[in-house]
RNA sequence: GGGCGCUUAGCUCAGCUGGUAGAGCACAGAUCUGAUAAGUCUGCGGUCAAUGGUUCGAUCCCAUUAGCGCCCA
C-alpha cells in the first residue's frame, strides 16, 4: 500500500520536510562515503563573501554547482564537496568602515589596525546563518562543517608558500601601477568600484598650454625659430598634471601645421586648428608628425627647481639574467628640456592633436614612459595635495588647477583655456573626483608562463565554447603581469620582509620558516584572533643575513583574488597537511568541474589558471560552466538602488526550490542571460512539476485500489505496444540525459525530461487510463501497472540531480514504503542505465503519427461540429508509405479509441480523402477524414456515452469514492429507454460507472438525481451507493 | 574606445552540416475529462534587428550598422 497522494500539493511546504529525513538518514554523507574506494569526482567551490545575504544569482551557481555532482555520484564516483569562503579584501573593510562611520586609511590607523581587522574577521561571517540557510533550503550539497576559510593560518600558509614558490623562481618583483585613486580616503578603488562612480556632464577646465621649443631635428622648424620663438599647443582637463609632463605625443601620420600667430609660431594638429580657434591664421607650413618627433621643448615647470624628484626607468639586470626597469633619481638639471614622442593614442577628436603626457598619472602616460625611458614626476601626494616648493604646492589639486592657469597666462604659456563637459570617475563614497595615480605594487612576472597559460588553455572544456578562444583566450593572450599587492589592512599579509639596513629583502614560505628566522614564539599567532593578521605580523623582526641589520614586513596585503585563486591547493593545506602532496595521485587536482558567473572569467577562473600554471604547469579544471547573469524582468541589472533585486527566499517560499532549481537550469542556455521572473517558476510548476505529480497521484490511487504490489526484479516485458513505447521512450530519455549531463548540459536534459513527462502524461496514461479502470485484474493491466511504475521510479531517479526533493517525494513512496530493504534514500541509488535494446524507433515514429492522426481527426470533428462522444464509423488516413500504414495498423486500437471510431482505412494520397459525406483535415503530407454518416446505433451508442458522462459527474457531486459501486436509476422518454435496454449500452454504462444495477424506477429517497436534456430529450438520473 | 556574446510570435525559447520558420505560455472561442491546477481543437500572431555580399536558394555563411548585456579601457 502506498501513502495516498492528493492531486493537490504545496511542494515548498513538501520539501521543507523532506530536510530533516535527509539529516537524519545522514544521506549527504553517506552517498559519498558509499563510493569512497571509486574515482574522484573533483568539485571546486568558488568562495562567496559571506558579508551579505546571498542572491538569486548565488542559487543560479549554487543549483548549477550541485547537480553535476549529484549525477556523478549516481554514476559511482567518490565526490566530496568542500564549502569555501572567501574571507579577505576590499569588500569586507568597506563593510566595517561604514558600520564605524569612517572612510580613510588614516581614520584606520587612528582606530588601530587591531580593533580594525577583528571587526573585519566579525564582519566575514555576519550572514553565514542566513547562507548555510539557503544552501540547505535549495540543498546544494557541500560539507559546510570543514569548509576552507581563506582567512585560517593554515590558509594563509599555503599561499605563503604559494608566494615563496613564485619569488624563488624570480617570477616577484616590484613596479609601479596606475590606478585610480581617491584622495580624500587615501585608497585605490576596484574597477568595480570606479564604475558606480562615473558622472557625466561633469565640468572640468579646458587647457591649451604652450611648451616652448627650443630645438629639433628639422631644419626648417630650426630655420623658423630664428625669426620668433615656436610653441607646441598640448591639450588637457588636468592642469595639476602639468608639472607631472615628461613628455609630448604626437600622431606619426597626423599632418602638423606651424601657424604664424602675430607674434610667436604655434604648432598643432592641422585638422584641429578651426576647432583650436587658429582657422584663420596662416600656416607657415605644414609637417608630418614623424617630423615633430624629438623636438624638443622646455617643461612649463622643471620639477628640479621646484624640489621634486625626477626619476627615469633605467635598464638593469639581475642575478637571474632577467631584465628590468628601474626607477633612479636624475641629477638636477636647470636646462632641462623634454621632447616629442609619437604614439598610438594620439587622435584627431579633440584636443590639439598633441597630447601632454604625464608618466605618474594615468595608465597610457605610465606605459609610454617605460616604453620611451620617460622621466617620471610624481608632484601630488596620495592625499591629492601638490608637493615640493611650487607657487601652488599645499593645494588639492583641483584647487590649484586655477592658479596653475594663473600661472600659466603670467608667464605667457597658455593659449587659451575654458570649460568642457565630460564622463569623469568620482569616489562612490565621498565623491571625490578619482585621480590616475602610479603607484609602487607588487608584481607577479604572470607573462613569463604567458605561452603556457594559453597551451594549458586548449586543454580545458569550456561551456559556452566560445568563451574559451574568446574572452578567456583573449585576456590571455594580452596578458599583463599580476599587481597583486594591496597597501590595505584586510588580508593575507604579504610574507616578505625587508632590511632597513642595506635593502636585501627575503620571502618566508611557511609558519615554521617564519618562527625559526625571527625566533618569535609562535603562540603570539597561533593563539590570537587574528592569527598571522596585521598587525601583529608587522611586528615580527627579523635579522639580515647580509648585514645583520633588522628586517621589517613589507606593509602590504595580498589581493583576495590570489588567495581565492589559491584555493585549489590551499583548500587541502598543501603542502603542509600530510597526504596533501597526493592531490595530484588521488583526483583532488585539478578539478573535474567549477562554475561560475562570466564575470569571473578575469576573476575566479584566471587565478586559478594562472597559480596552477605558474606553481605546476598544470591546469587547475578541466571543465567550467560559465554562467550568464541573471536581470530583472526587464532586462535591466539588479541593483539596491533600482530596488529590482529578487529575494531568493520569497520565490522559494511560494513556489519550492525544485522550482526555482528547474528554472536556472532548464530556462536558457547556461551562458546565456536569464531575465528573471517569478511568472515563469510558476510556469514549471504547472507545465512540469504537477503534471509529473497527477500522473503519480493518478497511479498512486489505482495501485491502491488494486492492492498492486511491483515486482520485486523491476524486468517489465511489455506486453502492449503502448507499454513497449512508453518503455522506449524511457529508455532513451535514460540514454539521452545520461550523455547531456556527462557533457556538461543540464538544461537539455532537462528539456528532454519535460518532454518525456508531457508523453506520458498526454499519452501513456490518457491512452492507459482504461486499463488501470476495468475492474478485472488481468495480464494487460499488470503490465499497465508495471509500467507506469518503472516510469515514474526511474524518472525519480534521473530526476534526483536536477529537483532532488520532488524525486526523493516519489521515491520514498514507491519505492521505500514497499520495499524496506532499498536504499534510504533517492541520492544513495544508481543513476538509471539506458537499455538500449528497448528502444524501437520504428515504433516511436509510429506512435508520433498515431497522435498526429488523432489530432487531425480532432480538429476534422471541431470543423464538422460533431462531439468526440459521438461514435463514428469510420476514419481514412492517407499515407506516404507502407512503413507508415504498418506501423499505424499495428496501433490501431489505440487510434480508434481516442477518435472514438469503429473502423480505420488507408489511402496512399491527399486527394482520395475527398468523398462525400466525409470531413477532412489535412496538415502537411499527412491527412484524415471521417466518416460523417451517423447510424442510428452510432447515435444510440453516442446518447449512452452521454449519460454515462452525466453519472461520472454525478458521482464526483455526490461525493462518491473512486472505487464506490453503485446502482443507477434513470426516467426517460421512449428513446432513452430504448437505449437504456440495449444489453451493450447497459453493459458498457455499467463497467464505466461501476454500477451494479441499472434501473428505471426511483426508490423514495437516498438518491442523488439530476435532470438533463440530451439531444433534446429529458432524462432524469439517480445515483446511489450500492 | 576595444573585446566577447545576444537580437526569431505579446512573453520565454527551439530551429542539427544553408532548401523561404516551430513549441510552450498569454489572449479569444469551442471542446474533452472520475488522475490533472491539466488535456484537445480553432483562431490571433513573425519583411527571423537593419543593410549589403556569397549562393540556384540565406534565420543559418561573410561584411557593415544599430540596440542590449558582460568584461576591459
Amino acid at each position: 500500500m502506498f501513502k495516498p497522494v492528493s492531486s493537490k500539493v504545496d511542494f515548498s511546504k513538501l520539501e521543507e520536510n523532506l530536510i530533516p529525513l535527509w539529516k537524519e538518514k545522514n544521506v549527504f554523507k553517506r552517498s559519498i562515503e558509499a563510493r569512497k574506494n571509486n574515482q574522484r569526482f573533483t568539485l571546486f567551490e568558488g568562495p562567496p563573501t559571506a558579508n551579505g545575504n546571498p542572491g538569486i544569482h548565488h542559487v543560479l551557481a549554487r543549483v548549477f554547482k550541485d547537480v553535476m555532482p549529484r549525477y556523478k555520484v549516481m554514476k559511482g564516483y567518490y565526490a566530496p564537496r568542500i564549502a569555501g569562503w572567501d574571507t579577505h579584501g576590499l569588500p569586507v573593510e568597506l563593510e566595517v568602515e561604514k558600520k564605524l562611520g569612517i572612510s580613510s586609511k588614516t581614520q584606520i590607523e587612528e582606530y588601530g589596525i587591531a580593533k580594525f581587522n577583528l571587526k573585519c574577521k566579525e564582519s566575514v561571517f555576519s550572514y553565514l546563518k542566513n547562507w548555510d540557510a539557503m544552501t540547505e533550503r535549495i540543498a546544494y550539497w557541500c560539507d559546510l562543517e570543514h569548509p576552507y576559510i581563506t582567512m585560517d593560518n593554515s590558509y594563509i600558509e599555503t599561499v605563503w608558500w604559494t608566494i615563496k614558490q613564485l619569488w624563488d623562481k624570480g617570477l616577484i618583483y616590484q613596479g609601479y601601477r596606475v590606478t585610480p585613486h581617491c584622495p580624500r580616503c587615501g585608497t585605490s578603488l576596484s574597477s568595480h568600484e570606479v564604475a558606480q562612480g562615473y558622472k557625466e556632464n561633469t565640468e572640468d577646465p579646458s587647457v591649451y598650454p604652450k611648451f616652448k621649443v627650443t630645438s629639433s631635428e628639422k631644419e626648417i622648424i630650426n630655420n623658423l625659430l630664428k625669426d620668433k620663438p615656436i610653441y607646441l599647443v598640448a591639450w588637457t582637463t588636468t592642469p595639476w598634471t602639468l608639472p607631472g609632463n615628461t613628455a609630448l605625443a604626437v600622431a606619426a601620420a597626423a599632418e602638423y601645421a606651424v601657424v604664424d600667430n602675430g607674434s610667436e609660431y604655434l604648432i598643432l594638429a592641422n585638422d584641429l586648428r578651426a576647432k583650436a580657434g587658429l582657422g584663420d591664421q596662416k600656416v607657415q607650413t605644414t609637417l608630418q608628425g614623424s617630423e615633430i618627433v624629438n623636438t624638443r621643448y622646455e617643461p612649463l615647470y622643471n620639477p628640479d627647481q621646484f624640489g621634486v624628484e625626477r626619476r627615469r626607468p633605467m635598464k638593469t639586470t639581475s642575478q637571474d639574467g632577467v631584465e628590468r626597469k628601474e626607477f633612479r633619481v636624475q641629477q638636477a638639471d636647470d636646462k632641462l628640456t623634454y621632447r616629442v614622442i609619437a604614439t598610438d593614442f594620439v587622435t584627431m577628436e579633440d584636443g590639439s592633436g598633441i597630447v601632454h603626457v604625464a608618466p605618474a598619472f594615468g595608465e597610457v602616460d605610465f606605459e609610454a614612459g617605460l616604453a620611451f625611458d620617460l622621466d617620471f614626476v610624481q608632484q601630488v601626494d596620495l592625499a591629492g595635495k601638490l608637493i615640493g616648493n611650487y607657487p601652488f604646492a599645499g593645494k588639492f589639486v583641483k584647487s590649484a588647477d586655477k592658479e596653475i592657469l594663473a600661472d600659466l597666462q603670467a608667464r605667457g604659456l597658455l593659449f587659451k583655456s575654458g570649460k568642457v563637459l565630460h564622463t569623469y570617475p568620482f569616489c562612490w563614497r565621498c565623491n571625490t573626483p578619482l585621480l590616475y595615480y602610479a603607484k609602487q605594487s607588487w608584481y607577479i612576472r604572470t607573462t613569463e608562463v604567458k605561452d603556457k597559460m594559453i597551451a594549458n588553455n586548449e586543454k580545458l572544456n569550456w561551456y559556452p565554447e566560445h568563451i574559451k578562444n574568446g574572452r578567456f583566450g583573449d585576456w590571455l593572450k594580452n596578458n599583463v603581469d599580476w599587481a597583486f599587492s594591496r597597501e590595505r589592512y584586510w588580508g593575507t599579509p604579504l610574507p616578505v620582509w625587508r632590511c632597513e639596513t642595506c635593502g636585501k629583502m627575503e620571502c618566508i614560505g611557511s609558519i615554521s620558516e617564519l618562527v625559526e628566522k625571527s625566533g618569535i614564539d609562535p603562540a603570539c599567532f597561533e593563539k590570537t584572533a587574528l592569527g598571522l593578521h596585521r598587525p601583529a605580523v608587522d611586528e615580527i623582526k627579523m635579522k639580515c643575513t647580509a648585514c645583520g641589520g633588522q628586517m621589517k614586513r613589507a606593509t602590504e596585503v595580498i589581493d583576495c583574488w590570489l588567495d581565492s585563486g589559491d584555493m585549489s591547493i590551499a583548500q587541502y593545506h598543501y603542502p603542509f597537511n600530510p597526504g596533501s602532496k597526493d592531490i595530484f595521485k588521488d583526483g583532488r587536482f585539478p578539478a573535474d568541474y567549477i562554475c561560475e558567473a562570466v564575470d569571473q572569467t578575469r576573476g575566479w577562473f584566471y587565478s586559478l589558471h594562472a597559480l596552477s600554471t605558474l606553481l605546476f604547469g598544470e591546469i587547475c579544471f578541466k571543465n567550467v560552466i560559465c554562467l550568464g547573469h541573471i536581470l530583472d524582468a526587464e532586462g535591466e541589472k539588479m541593483s539596491k538602488s533600482k530596488g529590482n533585486v529578487v529575494d531568493p527566499w520569497k520565490v522559494i517560499n511560494k513556489y519550492g526550490a525544485d522550482a526555482l532549481r528547474w528554472y536556472c537550469l532548464t530556462v536558457t542556455p547556461p551562458g546565456n542571460v536569464k531575465r528573471f521572473s517569478e511568472d515563469q517558476v510558476g510556469e514549471i510548476t504547472r507545465r512540469f512539476q504537477l503534471i509529473l505529480w497527477n500522473v503519480y497521484s493518478f497511479f498512486v490511487m489505482y495501485a491502491n485500489i488494486d492492492n498492486y504490489v511491483p515486482a520485486s526484479d523491476m524486468n517489465v516485458e511489455p506486453d502492449s505496444e503502448l507499454d513497449c513505447w512508453i518503455i522506449s521512450e524511457l529508455n532513451k530519455l535514460i540514454r539521452d540525459v545520461d550523455h547531456d549531463l556527462d557533457n556538461y548540459n543540464p538544461t537539455e536534459a532537462g528539456r528532454k525530461m519535460e518532454i518525456f513527462v508531457n508523453d506520458l502524461s498526454n499519452w501513456y496514461v490518457r491512452r492507459s487510463r482504461r486499463r488501470f479502470w476495468k475492474s478485472e485484474s488481468d495480464t494487460d493491466k499488470t503490465s499497465a501497472y508495471n509500467t507506469l511504475y518503472l516510469c515514474l521510479v526511474t524518472f525519480s531517479k534521473l530526476l534526483a540531480p536536477f529537483m532532488p526533493f520532488m524525486a526523493e517525494e516519489l521515491y520514498q513512496n514507491l519505492v521505500k514504503a514497499v520495499s524496506p530493504g532499498s536504499p534510504d534514500s533517492v541520492h544513495l541509488t544508481d543513476f538509471p542505465v539506458a537499455d538500449l535494446a528497448k528502444i524501437n524507433d520504428q515504433l516511436s515514429s509510429s506512435t508520433q503519427l498515431a497522435i498526429k492522426v488523432c489530432s487531425l481527426g480532432r480538429a476534422a470533428r471541431s470543423g464538422a461540429n460533431i462531439k468526440v462522444r459521438q461514435p463514428l464509423s469510420k476514419v481514412v488516413v492517407a499515407v506516404k508509405s507502407r512503413s507508415e500504414r504498418e506501423g499505424l495498423i499495428k496501433l490501431k486500437p489505440q487510434v480508434l479509441e481516442e477518435l472514438n471510431v469503429k473502423d480505420i482505412d488507408f489511402v496512399d494520397s491527399m486527394g482520395e480523402l475527398n468523398q462525400s459525406n466525409y470531413t477532412c483535415m489535412l496538415e502537411g503530407e499527412n491527412g484524415v477524414a471521417l466518416c460523417t454518416e451517423i447510424s442510428v446505433e452510432l447515435e444510440m451508442e453516442g446518447m449512452a456515452r452521454e449519460i454515462v458522462h452525466r453519472l461520472q459527474t454525478m458521482r464526483k457531486s455526490a461525493g462518491f469514492e473512486i472505487a464506490d459501486q453503485i446502482i443507477t436509476f434513470f426516467e426517460g422518454d421512449e428513446y432513452i429507454q430504448k437505449v437504456m435496454q440495449d444489453n451493450a449500452s447497459v453493459e458498457y454504462l455499467k463497467q464505466e460507472t461501476l454500477s451494479r444495477n441499472v434501473l428505471g424506477v426511483f426508490p423514495a429517497e437516498g438518491v442523488y438525481s439530476e435532470s438533463f436534456k440530451l439531444g433534446g430529450h429529458p432524462v432524469k438520473l439517480g445515483v446511489k451507493k450500492a
